[in-house]
DNA sequence: TCAATTAGTCAGAAATTCTTGACTACCCGC
DNA sequence: GCGGGTAGTCAAGAATTTCTGACTAATTGA
């Protein structure tokens, strides 16, 4: 079944916690609290992990302004992906987290 | 491939965002925030969801000490779900988390 | 006794998520 | 041109999660 944008409108939470959560999202928010980060650094420090769900929890993490993307024009062409503003403004919730935990 | 408790021990934020994260566990926590909640309850609460889901939601929120169940000897005999001692620790995070969604 | 409510369990199907491996496309050095 | 690194995409199958419907078992009221 298509799940249509169909929103969980009753619960604030679930919505924060569906974009922090997942198989790979909380170690790649991890990663990108020490600096930028490229996609085959992920790929080889994330093991077992997959081109497929990298790039995917990625395009959702930037989608949901989690992180952002910045090309930059060098050699062999880079991409890094960083903490966005609102990124960076989850940093103390997730370290509320790693604590209580 | 059996998941025999092999733990990502890495990313500590991981851990609480997988007990707290999911398809029910939001919901039902924030309905458990109210105060004491039934099997039953939930189930006509939360639309579109299956007893099997919510059992084992239930089942897991109550093995990581999120809640507690309480058998109240009545006469149809029923069984209460609340916060555990855990569980309540945890309200500041989850109301900072609807509020920053 | 029959139906309803309580709280589930179980098996099978459907949906979602993830991994694997092949492939694209660009740039660099040899 | 060839091999290797950059960053992906795509299709197929595996793994996981969820839903559906049938069933258990105790209690209660008609």
């Amino acid at each position: 079944m298509e799940n249509t944008e169909e929103g969980q409108g009753q619960c604030p939470a679930e919505t924060l916690l569906k974009q922090l959560a997942g198989k790979w999202k909380p170690q790649i928010f991890r990663i990108a609290l020490a600096g930028p980060v490229r996609f085959n650094a992920l790929l080889r420090q994330l093991d077992g992990s997959s081109k497929q769900a990298i790039a995917s929890a990625l395009k959702e993490m930037e989608e949901q302004q989690l992180i952002e993307k910045q090309v930059i024009k060098l050699k062999p062409l880079h991409i890094e992906y960083i903490l966005s503003e609102r990124g960076r403004s989850l940093i103390p919730i997730f370290r509320q987290l790693e604590h209580l935990a």
